[in-house]
DNA sequence: AACCCTTTTGACAACGCTGTCATTAAAATA
DNA sequence: TATTTTAATGACAGCGTTGTCAAAAGGGTT
């Protein structure tokens, strides 16, 4: 009925622990041998079981994915990504959505890495940035590796994978003064999430880098909801120095300011330019299209699953891993479409 | 460092069998011993090793959610709802994205429930119509729940959760009917999927209960998409006898054809109504506001995962599962927005 | 007090793997 | 050829639970 290693090994003729090195890859195994033996798994259709596979190894095969994001396109192309290692690796992938804001989150991520034995995890924003949480999996030696929206961060001491928001939402305020456009709006996502901080930061050095004053009226708080660039548009139209182009925090608001523009009887783009950050499928289905930075938001994923693999791996063989932690760097990329451009 | 059970045993005072007893909440152990245990669970912040737990029984605590839908709110909203269960009863989800369409795909469900040692399994359409699929989880006695859209199904060995997709298509429908339209488009989902053929269905049975004549040149073969909107619409607007209404199979679809809709200067819905189906954030970011159909995926999901979990949980503790198996219903309700009608 | 029956608890062997260390086979050296 | 070194394999003890079965502790009856 259920094939364990010993079925192997007697197909094969050698011991279950000549099986059980052929299935981690070690070393000094005769070619041979190996090739037998992998005959016999294939005959037999074997398949490790990972629940023993945990607990004899102090390292496990399994990595968890915590993260908060209303944005579901976000967490799928996340989990897709990361799944896609995970696979590669014969890694499982245990999910944890959570709320933020939650006093017992520490708590609950530390729970959760004990009861599955967790061998490590991916944190995305904001986890990614929660101090405490970091403390605590420190604390229990529980590597992780961090997706951050930046291009540098103080805790240096883990991996983390960044994504150069700054720069991108920069790219596109410049190609939207490129356009003729000097009083340009801000509406922002979540308060405290760094990469609201980071797409604001690279809309104030774009026009700062034209020699455009800063006007704090032009800048909006908001939240990542289409409601909010709703309410976001409406503020800016209130002004009395209205501006002629938006870009928004992500796809969602942008839609919601592109929404609401078009109620009021705007042209987008000649009377009003919008754009977004993110390339969600909501870009593509507004009319007219927005313009938006790109993330490669699976590549991202699997990097961050495949440094964290590698680390553990590492581990697990003895070979200890350098002692500066491995950061890697993502360039969202600007993607031009008809809500702020008419080809001639 | 790690707390085991028989910490919490050597805390209690109590045999560590004792405490796997209190554990599982099993009957026979004295009120007064399950306190102190309790307590000592409590102050050494004990969690059970999941992987041992996996190992020692037969049974296991975790099941799997197979999928391969290309709408990312619909899965991740399946994906909480099943979550939401496990955590409720301290079981973990390992989740399967998949291709239906893939020639080794029943292989490699069997080969993800032996690696996992899954305990059961969530199927959500296609896979819970896959004949291959399912006679090979029933040969190997692995439990499923089929998350099935329609109200009926041959295979009546295994738990279903239905969704009544045919009688919510008829009601919106109706609606269209009852704002006055008679000549009514429908642009179909992807071919093969049941949910297409239920709504087609209930399309036609609005129709015919109302004495309009059924039209082939009316009915569009679709997919789940954007782009398909766009095009069924094109084909639509391209008949003789153009339709004044059209119901799509999703709020995707919908969305499309609004889209082209208004792209190609008609008014909506005074001059095309438009309405589809799911009730996802779609919906309510075009403008005007989508009518459809809302399907409660998290508590559709929740159900499908606690029918599984008590099938299961019913075995370990001897307790026979009644023979019939145990079939749930929802029933998605009409949302009338502006894409279909004008208060006065 | 002696008996039986029920409730509650404990001892100990699995579960299917990995880690450690001993052993054997093969290769290199003297 | 004898001897040392290295490569390849095997034996066996865990890992932290659950399952099985036996033992102990109570509770009624006679």
């Amino acid at each position: 009925m259920k094939t364990t290693i010993k079925d192997v090994a007697k197909l094969a003729g050698v011991s279950f622990k000549t099986v059980s090195r052929v299935i981690n890859n070690e070393a000094s195994v005769k070619p041979q041998t190996v090739e037998k033996v992998n005959q016999a798994i294939a005959q037999l259709n074997y398949q490790p079981n990972t629940a023993a596979r945990n607990l004899a190894s102090a390292n496990t095969y399994a990595i968890g994915y915590v993260y908060d994001n209303p944005n579901a396109y976000y967490v799928i192309n996340m989990q897709n990504g990361i799944l896609a290692e995970c696979r590669n690796r014969g890694y499982e992938l245990i999910i944890h959505p959570c709320h933020a804001t939650s006093p017992t989150l520490t708590e609950e991520i530390i729970k959760m890495c004990k009861r599955s034995q967790l061998a490590g995890l991916v944190l995305s924003p904001p986890m990614s940035e929660m101090a405490g949480v970091m403390d605590s999996l420190d604390e229990l030696a529980i590597p992780y590796v961090r997706i951050v929206s930046g291009s540098a961060t103080k805790r240096n001491h883990r991996p983390c994978v960044f994504v150069h928001d700054r720069d991108a939402a920069r790219n596109i305020v410049e190609h939207l003064i490129a356009q003729g456009h000097t009083r340009i709006g801000f509406i922002s996502g979540d308060q405290g999430h760094r990469s609201t901080e980071e797409r604001k930061l690279g809309y104030r050095e774009a026009l700062t880098n034209h020699g455009i004053p800063l006007d704090r009226e032009l800048e909006i708080d908001g939240t990542y909801s289409f409601e909010s660039g709703v309410k976001g548009f409406k503020q800016l139209r209130a002004l009395g120095d209205q501006p002629t182009a938006i870009f928004a925090c992500n796809d969602e608001i942008a839609s919601g300011s592109l929404f609401a523009a078009r109620l009021n009887g705007l042209d987008v783009p000649s009377q009003l330019a919008i754009a977004g950050f993110e390339n969600s499928p909501f870009s593509l289905q507004t009319w007219p299209k927005l313009t938006t930075a790109a993330q490669p938001t699976g590549e991202i994923a699997s990097q961050a699953a495949a440094t964290l693999i590698e680390e553990i791996q590492s581990k697990r063989t003895g070979r200890l891993p350098s002692e500066v932690a491995q950061h890697t760097h993502f360039h969202p990329e600007l993607v031009v479409r008809e809500s702020t451009y008419i080809p001639d």
